[in-house]
DNA sequence: AATGAAATTTATGCCGG
DNA sequence: CCGGCATAAATTTCATT
């Protein structure tokens, strides 16, 4: 499904998606139109789910971050997805991560402040009823957040 | 420095960086010369930190998804400062996250499988004598990776 | 399936308001 | 700082090999 030319476009593309497919075909030895050909095959196939733009929180206000561990109560597949659901729905919830063990649910939240976390909390765990607890790790300097993937050589 | 424009700019834009100027500028009331100039002092000024494409893991082969929580013995900045850069260069590592607290770290890691998973640990967690202890908290279902952040109104 | 060129779309630069 | 126009660049399409 994937070449080896497809993995190395992914490879320099998904870091930068505003580089010319011009540069792009230079450095893996392909015409400007062959690249974009596979791009919009990549698109298609949902190997590249989507193209988006990083931006700084702090320039937005968004100062407070949080991993936030959820241990639930029913753990049927209907309750957790409706609880996966309702987190997809926040705003303030970045990424949402089912694991395996003790814990249920690892939460990445972003928020203006301490005071509408607390705002997250009372709205969204505090008042759960399938959610049996829940612990904050606040996050003091997100060194890497959301970088690219390292492409295997398939 | 951001007003009411650039944020509803920003967040439309976010979300596709593949959307024409022009879409944009209709639904904002602006014209796509205007959306354009803003968009460029957003990057110039560090308010869009990247545009990068986000893939499918599966697709790729990487089918292995933890979030591990590192202890350090020494939390010194010289020494945090040095795993995080230890971290930032290992391919597996997807995020990494300064936390307060019991727990040091938190990771994102992202492998091939279980035994590349294993291996990156042999690498770089059971050897690091600065490394008290980790834990690994398998991810089963990654139901939102670095979505779109929430522009508060400012 | 890739290339090269043509056609279309999108982005950038400049000027007047 | 905006809009409009001219220019430049990038993407898409198409014919060819």
């Amino acid at each position: 499904m994937l070449d080896t030319l497809d993995r190395r476009i992914l490879d320099l593309y998904q870091r930068d998606t505003r580089t010319p497919a011009e540069q792009i075909g230079a450095q893996v030895g392909l015409s400007a139109a062959a690249v974009q050909r596979r791009l919009k095959r990549l698109r298609e196939t949902g190997v590249i789910v989507a193209e988006t733009a990083q931006l700084d929180c702090r320039q937005l206000g968004l100062t407070f971050t949080a991993i936030v561990h959820v241990d639930l109560i029913d753990e049927s597949a209907p309750q957790t997805l409706a609880f996966q659901r309702r987190m997809k729905e926040r705003p303030e919830v970045q990424q949402v991560y089912g694991v395996a063990g003790a814990v249920d649910y690892v939460l990445v939240v972003v928020a203006t402040g301490l005071p509408a976390y607390e705002a997250f909390c009372e709205a969204c765990l505090l008042h759960d009823p399938n959610v049996r607890s829940f612990t904050t790790h606040v996050v003091l300097d997100a060194a890497r957040r959301a970088g690219p993937l390292a492409i295997p050589a398939g």
